[in-house]
DNA sequence: CGTGACTCGCGGGCCACATTCTAGC
DNA sequence: CCGCTAGAATGTGGCCCGCGAGTCA
C-alpha cells in the first residue's frame, strides 16, 4: 500500500535532490516522520490521523525525517547541531572537517503512540513486547518454519558479537533495522571503544560516541567520493572485519584522517571498490594482528553469553533478519590497483602467465598512464 | 519405486606478481 | 626511536575441473 517509493528509506535518500519528500498519504505536504511499520513517510497531519486510527496503528514506531535532506529517516541526533540526521547526511556533515567529527551524536530512538505523548523509554518496552506481532513489519512472510530457520541461523552467528548487542541493550532500545545496521558499520570505527566501554564502563547510559583519543570520528564512517557510493559494500565488509579487530591493531587503523578520496575509472567497476588507502588502513587490523595482541578468533576475547533472555534472542533475530535483507554478495575489491594489474596481466587458460620483457615494458607504460589518469598509487616496477 | 547415465550449474583451485606488512638490523 | 631492507603474506581475474543436484529412461 504505502510501500512504493520507500525502497531508499534506509538512509539512501541523503543528497539526491534538495526537495523534501512529500507525504506518502496526502502527497501534498512535506513529510516529517517515517513510519517503520508502514514503510511510509508521513506529514504531521497524516501521521496523527493514521496513527490515531486504532490501537495497533498507534503503536507503529516512527522516526523523524532527516532535517538536512528531508528525504530519509533520521538515524542520529547531533547534539552540537541540535539536528536529526539520516545516516548519509550525518556522514557527509560530520566527515567534513575535524571539528565536525567531534560532534557528539546519539542514535535516534523510534517513537510510537502520540509523538508528544509517552517518553521513548516507556515505549521501548512496548516495542520489545510487540516485536513478534505481525504489524511490526518485521514478520517474515515465509511463515513460521522459515522464521525458526532464521532464528537458528541467526543464533549460530549473531552470538559472535556479544559486545555490540550488549551496547544496544544497555541503550535500552532495539533500534530499527536501518539504524542498527548503521551502528554495525559504525562499529568498525567504534568497536574498539565500545569494546572497552562494555568491559570497563557498564554504567554508560547512551551509545558511546566521543572518540577524542584517536582523533577520528567514532560514529560516522569516513566516506567521501567514490567510497560513499559503495557504502553498502563497506557495510558488509566492515561487518566482517569487525570480528577480527583487536585493540592494538585497531589503534593503527584509527590513524587515518578520513579525507581520502580516490577516483576509480576502471571499466569493470560494477563491484564495490573500496578506496585503497582506506582499505589498507582497515586491513591493518584485519589481516594480521600484530604479535603480542590477541586475535578475536583465536583468543578468549569473545565472551559468549551463557544464557539469552527471550528478549535478547528476539532482538538478535530481528537484527539478523534486517541484515539478511540488506546482504550484499557482490565481490568487494579491496585494492583497486591490484585489480587493475590483474586485468592487464597475460593469462593462459585463465591462469596468470609470466610476462615477456616486451609485455613488461608495455605494462610499465600502462602503469604510468593509469597512475596519472586514475590517481591510483601504482608504483612502476623496475 | 529404485537405479544408472547424462546434463547443468556452482564453487574452489590455480597461476604471476605488485603491493602490503612484519621482523630484524 | 627512526629509517631501511629483506622476506613473507596478501589479493587480484579468468579458466578449468570436480561435485552435487536435477532429469530421464
Amino acid at each position: 500500500m504505502l510501500k512504493e517509493e520507500t525502497s531508499d528509506a534506509s538512509g539512501g535518500g541523503g543528497s539526491g535532490n534538495n526537495w523534501a519528500r512529500v507525504c506518502d498519504t496526502c502527497r501534498s505536504a512535506a513529510c516529517t516522520v517515517y513510519c517503520q511499520a508502514d514503510s511510509a513517510y508521513l506529514c504531521a497531519g497524516c501521521d496523527a490521523r493514521v496513527h490515531a486510527a486504532n490501537r495497533v496503528a498507534s503503536r507503529h514506531e516512527r522516526v523523524w525525517v532527516c532535517e538536512a535532506c528531508e528525504r530519509a529517516p533520521a538515524a542520529f541526533l547531533c547534539k552540537a547541531d541540535a539536528a536529526s540526521l539520516c545516516t548519509t547526511c550525518d556522514a557527509e556533515i560530520h566527515s567534513a572537517n575535524p571539528l565536525a567529527r567531534r560532534h557528539q551524536r546519539v542514535p535516534i530512538l523510534p517513537i510510537s503512540g502520540c509523538l508528544y505523548g509517552p517518553s521513548a523509554t516507556e515505549l521501548r518496552g512496548r516495542k520489545m513486547a510487540s516485536a513478534a506481532e505481525t504489524e511490526d513489519g518485521f514478520m517474515d512472510p515465509e511463515g513460521d518454519e522459515t522464521i525458526a530457520e532464521d532464528e537458528d541461523e541467526a543464533a549460530s552467528w549473531l552470538l559472535l558479537n556479544p559486545g555490540k548487542n550488549s551496547t544496544n541493550q544497555r541503550n535500552g532500545c532495539l533500534f530499527g533495522g536501518e539504524v542498527d545496521d548503521y551502528l554495525d558499520i559504525v562499529e568498525y570505527n567504534s568497536s574498539v571503544e565500545n569494546h572497552i566501554t562494555d568491559q570497563y564502563n557498564q554504567q554508560q547510559q547512551h551509545y558511546s560516541v566521543p572518540n577524542k583519543s584517536y582523533g577520528g570520528d567514532s560514529v560516522v564512517p569516513i566516506q567521501s567520493g567514490e567510497a560513499k557510493d559503495h557504502l553498502q559494500q563497506q557495510q558488509h565488509q566492515q561487518q566482517t572485519l569487525q570480528f577480527g579487530l583487536d585493540y592494538e591493531s585497531s589503534k593503527a587503523a584509527y590513524s587515518y584522517n578520513g579525507s581520502v578520496s580516490h577516483s576509480v575509472s576502471l571499466s569493470s567497476v560494477d563491484v564495490g571498490i573500496v578506496p585503497e588507502s582506506t582499505m589498507s588502513d582497515i586491513s591493518i587490523s584485519h589481516r594480521r594482528p600484530p604479535k603480542g595482541t590477541i586475535d578475536l578468533f583465536s583468543g578468549p576475547s569473545i565472551q559468549m553469553p551463557t544464557q539469552l533472555t527471550p528478549m535478547d534472542r528476539e532482538a538478535r533475530v530481528l537484527r539478523y533478519r534486517e541484515k539478511k535483507k540488506t546482504r550484499k554478495f557482490e565481490k568487494t575489491i579491496r585494492y583497486a590497483s591490484r585489480k587493475a594489474y590483474a586485468e592487464t596481466r597475460p593469462r593462459i587458460k585463465g591462469r596468470f602467465a609470466k610476462r615477456t620483457d616486451v609485455e613488461v615494458e608495455v605494462d610499465q607504460m600502462f602503469s604510468t598512464t593509469l597512475m596519472t589518469e586514475t590517481g591510483y598509487g601504482i608504483v612502476p616496477s623496475f
